[in-house]
DNA sequence: CCTACCGATCGGTAGG
DNA sequence: CCTACCGATCGGTAGG
């Protein structure tokens, strides 16, 4: 691993537990053993490892999701499989998920308008699959937007509490989750 | 509204809209069209706000479930209750909660271990009703913890979108989640 | 990668 | 509530 990819990875797991304004070069500095000053060889500002973390994400997720997509499955099975795909890719690197749910809003421009409109490309997919299940009767809501929403937020704490060495893998955790979504807490 | 609760009000939505961390006390000041120094007359410090406005917020959520908690009626319509009575105190002050939600982080020792019981309180209470739906039948999970958390994280992002002059009012928006979450998006 | 340092800005205070 | 200011700390740079 490069010594930037250590600063970033590093960095990752600061951003994640103290937030991005409250974590100083100085910390992150700290952390690897060397001297604040010497960051900059390696990297150009504090915000420059943001950015990094927030678009790999951003990609990561896309990425994830277009597997899914084309796939020839009724809509409830599409949107168990873009489920999975969304929490392989939320536990895979739990502190750059993090960063990405909640420091994005540290981005400025144009990286922030830039990171809204990948954002807003993700939720768009995610509604497409509701759309195409209340099209075809499987799913029987009404406002697509505000499901999406739900759906995404339920997926989205995962970060906060997952650990490798759980009991459950994520294929196990997305199965779980689908289910609560799709049957319902009653009907489990 | 004493000079206190403006700059506590001012702040909330300061501290929502930037991140505790990443707000001066010359921002706040220059929203309220007075001095930094000044601040002080009325409050003791950066974080002295934070406290007050984390742990009102922390109150409401448990008053508003204490009316709920105590009601003869079956587990899913308790949980609707106490779903509806958490969105009320969510959409009551959008700003608020969303500090309460995502700035409780910056508090420091005591007050944060403090804050953490408290959480800790509520969500126990969460947990005790989907027990009682999974003792009498009326829920078909197992793991609580883990229903409990994806429940309340899937209500906690209204705060980001929630808008008092929308076309849904607080007790539509619970009926719709309840509907969402008891009976999933296949049976809504 | 370090030493030495910069200008700016931070939370907060004294005295009025 | 303001003026004037404090010590500390911030992100970042120059020169080696």
């Amino acid at each position: 691993m490069s010594r930037k990819e250590q600063i970033d990875q590093v960095a990752t797991t600061l951003f994640k537990s103290r937030g991005f304004a409250a974590t100083t070069m100085r910390d992150l500095a700290l952390e690897l053993g060397i001297e604040a000053g010497s960051l900059y060889s390696h990297i150009k500002s504090k915000e420059d490892i943001l950015q990094r973390v927030c678009f790999r994400m951003a990609d990561e997720f896309n990425e994830a999701f277009n597997e899914v997509k084309n796939q020839d499955e009724p809509a409830a099975e599409k949107l168990r499989l873009a489920i999975a795909a969304h929490v392989r890719v939320l536990t895979k690197n739990p502190p750059a998920a993090g960063v990405f749910l909640n420091e994005w809003r540290h981005l400025s421009e144009p990286s922030l308008s830039q990171f809204n409109t990948m954002r807003h490309t993700y939720e768009e997919s995610f509604r497409e699959i509701v759309r195409e299940g209340i099209a075809s009767g499987d799913f029987q809501v009404s406002d697509e937007k505000f499901v999406v929403l739900t759906l995404l937020s339920s997926l989205n704490w995962l970060h906060m509490w997952y650990k490798p060495e759980g009991k459950m893998s994520p294929d196990e955790i997305a199965e779980f989750l689908s289910n609560l979504l799709l049957n319902g807490l009653k009907n489990f």
